[in-house]
DNA sequence: GGCCAGGCCTTGC
DNA sequence: GCAAGGCATGGC
């Protein structure tokens, strides 16, 4: 067994944020897919703990891939700028924005659309049983994230048989796209977040928050601000009814939490999930004096940050 | 049985 | 630009 140091790190709260996918909780230990490997990594106080299938996954890859050498405290601070971010920063501390790799980012967010993370974990285990490669450590097996190449093969129907439904077309035309090299992913490292963006968002099936979450989570845009259903919920919490439509609730978030507005938003929104669950229904209403009643009162809202370069 | 979901796309104004 | 509606589906 191998292990890092992970100060200020929380490995089950990054993992149940809904950032990423495929990480399966068994006792203590969360097994996963990296780089084709197997491994399964657990948290023993400010320490990680792992085993792996491939020898060459090393601490400097573990480290990176769950952003251990972010800055916490730092980014934190930027965007603890109100009651709401602030109670939600208090509640999950230690939960990092994961580098994940690219492929499987873009391919798993565009199956997001219209669905459901319980489901949208199915397809994608769906999808590697079926067009992945079988990998074993020890007694536990599973199988790797099925590569662009191979799913540009795959004929629609097939997919639409394992449940992807209208998503189906999407991505096998997406995943032709990246296998023949029109669209090149190892290029974007390191573009900027509008020409990552725009990139994506004119492949079929990506709009623009899955082009959000790709940028922030495979590309590590932390100006980007994925906008769905709980993201909208919580910046009725900031905003009147009438300003939430996309272009004022991202001018909102860009000016409220600056160039880390995407860890806020990730902070954000497990927060707002869990604290619905607990209430134990479904948060049907979006109006503000409804959402209130969940937060913490009063609400503050800092002064606008200075422009970011 | 109705509502919900890490939305996208087209249409109409 | 913005709103509305279709999409097509399993879970609770």
């Amino acid at each position: 067994m191998r292990h890092c140091a992970a100060p200020n790190f929380r490995l089950a709260t990054t993992l149940a944020s809904g950032q990423t996918f495929r990480w399966q909780q068994v006792g203590e230990w969360y097994y996963g897919v990296l780089d084709g490997a197997l491994i399964r990594v657990r948290q023993v106080d400010d320490e990680l703990q792992w085993d792996t299938s491939d020898a060459h996954l090393t601490a400097e890859r573990l480290t990176h891939y769950f952003a251990l050498d972010h800055d916490l405290e730092h980014i934190l601070a930027t965007i603890d700028r109100d009651d709401h971010i602030h109670a939600a920063i208090v509640a999950y501390r230690g939960l990092r924005l994961m580098r994940q790799e690219p492929w499987e980012c873009l391919a798993s967010y565009l199956l997001t659309s219209f669905n459901n993370i319980q489901r949208i974990t199915r397809m994608i285990e769906n999808l590697s049983q079926h067009f992945g490669q079988s990998i074993t450590c020890g007694s536990w097996q599973t199988y790797t994230f099925p590569p662009p190449e191979v799913l540009a093969e795959v004929p629609v129907g097939r997919l639409s048989l394992l449940g992807l439904g209208f998503r189906a077309a999407h991505l096998v035309e997406v995943a032709r796209h990246v296998a023949s090299g029109a669209v090149r992913l190892e290029t974007l490292h390191g573009r900027t977040y509008a020409e990552i963006k725009q990139t994506l968002t004119q492949l079929p099936g990506i709009g623009d928050k899955v082009a959000d979450c790709i940028a922030l989570f495979a590309f590590q845009c932390y100006a980007a601000f994925p906008i769905d259903v709980w993201t909208r919920r919580a910046l009725a919490l900031y905003l009147p009814r009438r300003d939430l439509t996309l272009k004022r609730m991202h001018a909102f978030a860009s000016t409220q939490f600056g160039a880390y507005a995407g860890y806020a938003q990730q902070y954000l929104y497990h927060w707002l999930r869990t604290r619905a669950a607990w209430t134990r229904r479904s948060p049907v209403e979006v109006e503000h004096r409804t959402l209130s009643r969940w937060v913490l009162q009063p609400m503050q809202v800092a002064p606008p940050l200075e422009p970011v370069a």
